[in-house]
Formats: C-alpha cells, sequence, structure tokens
DNA sequence: GAAATACAAAATGTATACAATTTATCCCTG
DNA sequence: CAGGGATAAATTGTATACATTTTGTATTTC
C-alpha cells in the first residue's frame, strides 16, 4: 500500500517500464493483490499513468512469469492459489531448490556474492523495522538471485514460480507475534547468512544442506500453521 | 515451410490467435526459424495477417514461453542457442524428465493415455512418411503431453523450455540416413510405446526406467554427432 | 414468480496513427 | 581514406478510436 501510494504520488511523471513491472510483482507476492483477483484495465492504466497497450504488454509479461493469469476476453487475475497447487508446491520445491542451490555454489563469483549480501542487508532491515513487506519482498530476491548466480536457464522458471508461491503461502511465517515464531525468522535470517558464507566458498554440499535446513524451517512452520482442524461433528453422529 | 504456404495459401480467413502461436511454435522447433533469427513485425504482420498490436502480444506470449527473446527498443529473436545452453540442458534434462515421468505415470488417467496415443500415432505417421518436421514436431507434442499428465505447474516450464532446445539440439537425430540412426530412431518410437504401456499402468518405477533409457538414446546420438574433433595444432607445437 | 430472451452496458481485442528510439547513410574533418 | 558526427530511414513503443465479446439488466413469457 505504501508503495501503490508512492507510484500514484509520481504519476505526472514517466515511470519506467521495468519498474511498473517490478512493482506489480511485489505487490503479488506480498498478497496486497490477493490470488484470483481481476485485475481491471481501465483501474490498472489509471492508477499507473500509462494506457492500456503497454499496460496489456505488461500484464502478458507477468503471464508468462506466472504471476498472473489470463484468460481469452476475460481478462487478467492474480495467478490463483488452490489445494491442488499447494500439495504440487511441497512435492517439487525441495528438488529444486537443492539443485538451484549446488549451481549457485559453484557458479558463485565474488561479484555475485556482493548482490546476494546487498539483499540479505536489505532483508534485515526490513526485519529490525518490523516491515513485513519488506521481509517478505527481500526474501523473495535473496533466494530470487540465488536462481540468478545457478544460471541455469531451464530450471529458473520453476524456481521463479515457486517462490511466487512460497511468498504467498508463507506470508503467516513472517506475521506471527509468538516468541517460538521470532525465534525462527531470526533462524531464517542466520540461515542466509550460513548460505551467503557457503556459496561465497564454493562449497556446494554445505550450501545444499543448509538450504535442506532452511526448507525444512519453513515448512515446519507452515504445516504446523495448517494444521487441520476437523470437524468431529460427523463422526461423533455416525459413531455409535 | 509446408505449413507456411499452407497459412499464406488461407490468408484471407480469420486464423486464430492459438492457431497462429502454434504455427511459430513449430517453426522453431523445427528450426525453420532458425536460433538467434530477428523476427521483424511488419514483415510478419503481413504472412500472418493481422496487425501489430496482436503480434507483439503474440510474440510477447512465445517470449514467457521461452520460443523467443525480446530486446527492449530491438525487438524480438528467435530463442538464441549457444554453447553454455548446451552444457546446462545436458546437466538439467534428465532430472527433469524423471520426475515428470514418475508424476505422468502417477496421476495418468485412461483419456491421458488416448491423447498420448494420439500423437504416438501422428508421430509413426511422420515417420512412415519420411517427414523430419513431422517427427520432431509429434516427438515434442508426445514429450509435452506427458508434462501436462504430470499436472505440476511448478516442473512444466522447465520441461517446456528443456523440450524447445532438445527439438532442436536433436534435429540430426531425425536427419541421419544410416543405418545405425535408422534403427535409433526405430527404437527411440519403440520406447514411446512402452512408456505409453508403463504410464496407463500407472506403473511408475517403469516409466521412470524406460525414460532414462529413452534419455540415453537421444543422449548417445547427440554425443556422437558433436563428437568433438580437437584442434591438435596447439598440442604438437608445445609438446616437445 | 422462475426461466428465457432481448437489449444495454462494460470489458476485452484489434487496427491505425503518432512518438521515440535505433540503425543506416552521407558528409565533413583530419 | 579512416573516423566521427549529423541527418534520414527504418523500426519499435504508445495512445486512441473502433470492433467484438462478455456480462448485467430488464422485459417477456409461461
Amino acid at each position: 500500500m505504501v508503495e501503490m501510494v508512492r507510484l500514484i504520488g509520481e504519476a505526472m511523471t514517466k515511470i519506467d517500464k521495468s519498474t511498473l513491472l517490478e512493482h506489480l510483482r511485489r505487490q503479488i507476492i506480498t498478497m496486497e493483490l490477493a490470488p484470483g483477483e481481476p485485475l481491471d484495465e481501465a483501474e490498472l492504466c489509471r492508477q499507473l499513468n500509462i494506457s492500456r497497450t503497454p499496460l496489456r504488454e505488461i500484464l502478458r509479461h507477468l503471464s508468462g512469469e506466472g504471476y498472473v493469469r489470463i484468460m481469452e476476453n476475460r481478462g487478467a487475475f492474480v495467478a490463483p492459489m488452490d489445494h491442488q497447487s499447494m500439495r504440487t508446491f511441497f512435492q517439487t520445491a525441495p528438488m529444486i531448490y537443492a539443485s538451484i542451490s549446488r549451481l549457485a555454489a559453484e557458479q558463485a563469483t565474488s561479484d555475485d556474492i556482493d548482490v546476494l549480501a546487498g539483499y540479505q542487508r536489505r532483508f534485515k532491515d526490513a526485519l529490525e523495522q518490523g516491515s513485513i513487506d519488506g521481509m517478505v519482498y527481500y526474501n523473495d530476491r535473496f533466494h530470487y538471485q540465488i536462481g540468478l548466480i545457478a544460471d541455469n536457464a531451464y530450471l529458473q522458471p520453476s524456481l521463479h514460480r515457486l517462490l511466487i508461491d512460497h511468498a504467498r503461502i508463507g506470508m503467516t511465517f513472517w506475521q506471527g507475534r509468538t516468541a517460538e515464531n521470532e525465534a525462527r525468522i531470526r533462524q531464517a535470517c542466520a540461515d542466509h547468512d550460513r548460505l551467503i558464507e557457503a556459496l561465497s566458498q564454493n562449497a556446494a554440499d554445505d550450501a545444499v544442506h543448509i538450504t535442506g535446513e532452511h526448507w525444512q524451517l519453513s515448512k515446519d512452520h507452515i504445516d504446523e500453521f495448517i494444521q487441520p482442524a476437523p470437524l468431529n461433528d460427523f463422526a461423533m453422529l455416525v459413531a455409535e
């Protein structure tokens, strides 16, 4: 919302296309734009201060990246999240994350690490300021950057789609105010530091190991949060 | 080229957008449009008989799928293939192919198998007629369909990008006129039949195994074709 | 009063004119 | 004649008007 106001505030000046893309990506992964929400062309044109032609190209670009779904003659929607995608997510993420981490460790240069450390720094800033949006965004950018370092054009599109939904599924991760969750977030932050260290030393096995722990931390939290509260009424009725 | 003429022939009638997409995809994977080739908007508009606005949206759609690369203010190009992408391809394909096969075997329904068998049938037709374009295209569709059966939205984009380059890297596979290569093509065709059988029985391990052999067959051929002809001049000069 | 149809409003899809950028050509300078 | 820069041509990017499709509403019919 803050971002939005800022952009609308500058609505008079010409804003770069890639900035608008980044703006929309951020709104989607932070769920400021909810999954499945319809994206009205006319309204977005007003908000972003561009005409329909470039907006439509931006929406199709985001569609290609998996942020948006476009239905012929029915417009654009924020990529939906259903039960099926959750199941598939947990099935797929560990393999891709591990592969990307290994490749990134093998490829990483000093410059790569600098960029990565920059995102981790901004992530920590957001953590200190208690900015949930910021944490979600820079955590995403951090892992996205590892994907860039891995430099595998075939795995990247899968990683990107996983990151979109990981950000959205994991929103609760950053929100919880319990002491236990506070500790988990700090652990995640520490994982990042360890991962940077492993990557900078091209220690592939270490990087994969840390990534595994990092994934488990996130997964445990989500499992716990989802913890199905079964409706026992039916069982009580038919049991005896 | 045949396709092209057909489309131009019908240029007067209105052609569906998805048909144009499919047409361009086919031209790209069969290398009728060469990797890196610039795609002139005006010329494509004339050929496809549409105006620039929908063409640009089509090109951006193809860009999202990895068939095309778009450079700001410099137009669209057929996705390039460099040495780096070859290396990455061989590194990545086995893992994704295996995963997709396993998931497809777990998910496959009778209807899925029917569609898959349809592509295999058309593949065989192309094989009988000696249509290289047809073999490349329906082989691609066959494996693409297995991706759809696997029904994993996170792995599909990676599979799709692999299939684009597999079709292009493997073009020589279908062209060779040697007896040995003839046998290899028939083996590939037989693999497809075995794979259909395994998928229809939801035999995941079998499907993965067959996929492994199928991959190895393709890889051996490509290895052999590429067979590096090392430049020994330098070694001779410095050796003694 | 519910269902179906016809009409009206709104949204998306396409064509075209214009603006901005890139690329090619020509001329000038050294 | 090579190198550099200004100008012209070509190409891409954007805005807008119009066409088509979808969606909502009201009316009709049973």
